[in-house]
DNA sequence: GTGGTCTAGACCACG
DNA sequence: GTGGTCTAGACCACA
């Protein structure tokens, strides 16, 4: 379900929570849906349950998640719309150009790099 | 020159080890190329000067880097690595599920991103 | 009639439980007082009912609460526990510092605090 | 320093982050000043250094503590004015009036409420 | 020596 | 059976 690379010098617990943010923002996880159970993608990833505890616990802080005590988790209705159209677009324009900086560092030119979401974008 | 992000989860070594190969994979650094000496990298970066000499000697050890007494550190002469399309690949699916990841915190979906991306491709 | 927060860190069942012994310890249950059946406090509450019944439980136990079968709960004629003067400083110093660490999350410092309560006074 | 009760209901690190947070408020604290390390801290109140260390990485999350690695831990100059002075106002008002509810339900009044919190505030 | 990450495993609160 | 809290202790990244 989520990928994790042990190996990778990226700590466990910020790969996981990248991978489920990603899950979301893809469409492979909607508003509502449950997560696996802590313990459950502990064993399935191979990692402690208290890593996936606390990326759970940091996604329910960020808004992302929500856990219903002695229930399970599951993907928040977002209430992010704090943000002024105007701020939201200023913010997602420096997100991008970073993003761009770094992909041309490596070499890719921006076709390569909507070509990538694109496969990633879940129809 | 070399881009490091003291707050992202990823060990400053790291970030460092891999902002260099690349340099080097994709033509901006080549063979026989000096590289900056610890310490001026250590200033620039705002990081430890034992962090750069950490990297600078794990990159000798694999045959990347060369030093020469007393002269400097340069791109080794071994003929070594253009970055195999496999590793591209890797690299790239990793940058975008970061960048995916901060949009999505953002309240951004995928959608909004590609579509922004798009925008700026035309200009 | 009781006040419980689900996102407040303190175990639903000892918010709970303070809460009934300081209805009593301020006069706002009186001896004999019949308290809500447990399903209705846990619908009014929106917690489990097992959540109530473990207080109450546990309140009987410490002869605070009397239970007849059948009948229902009611304030115990024991001669209990007015709220002693060191209960009630405990009390407000909990209270207190709750509030205070919440409005320093929201930048104000104590003096704006203390100043907001006195205009309020005054009205 | 900070005071934590082992035997009360309310997680030890819950304490503990109320607890920083207030001598922050109060002024016991002072931007810039450096908290005990992990260790000590944790050597101190007899609880274990990673309880110490969730709490000092969720005050940094929020913005109220910073680390810098290898170094220490130290109040943060707060970045806290994002709010417009109506909102905060707004949510003084409502944080005030939750705290004048549950105080009253204590049989305090206002006045003795303002008295006490005079008392905890650093001339 | 500082904080950060991870593990194994215990016990608790809740449904 | 679900998540939450806490502990003891190992090892790593950084200054």
């Amino acid at each position: 379900m989520f990928q994790i690379d042990a190996n990778h010098p990226t700590p466990l617990y910020a790969q996981l929570e990248r991978s489920i943010r990603f899950a979301i923002a893809t469409g492979k996880l909607r508003i509502g849906d449950q997560l696996p159970t802590v313990r459950q993608l502990a064993v399935d990833l191979r990692i402690n349950a208290n890593t996936v505890a606390k990326v759970y616990a940091e996604l329910e802080r960020a808004g992302v998640l929500e856990t219903r005590r002695g229930v399970g988790t599951f993907v928040s209705a977002r209430p992010n719309e704090a943000a002024s159209r105007r701020d939201r677009e200023r913010h997602l324009r420096e997100l991008a150009e970073h993003f761009i900086s770094e992909t041309q560092t490596g070499g890719f030119s921006i076709d390569d790099v909507i070509e990538h979401l694109e496969k990633r974008r879940r129809k």
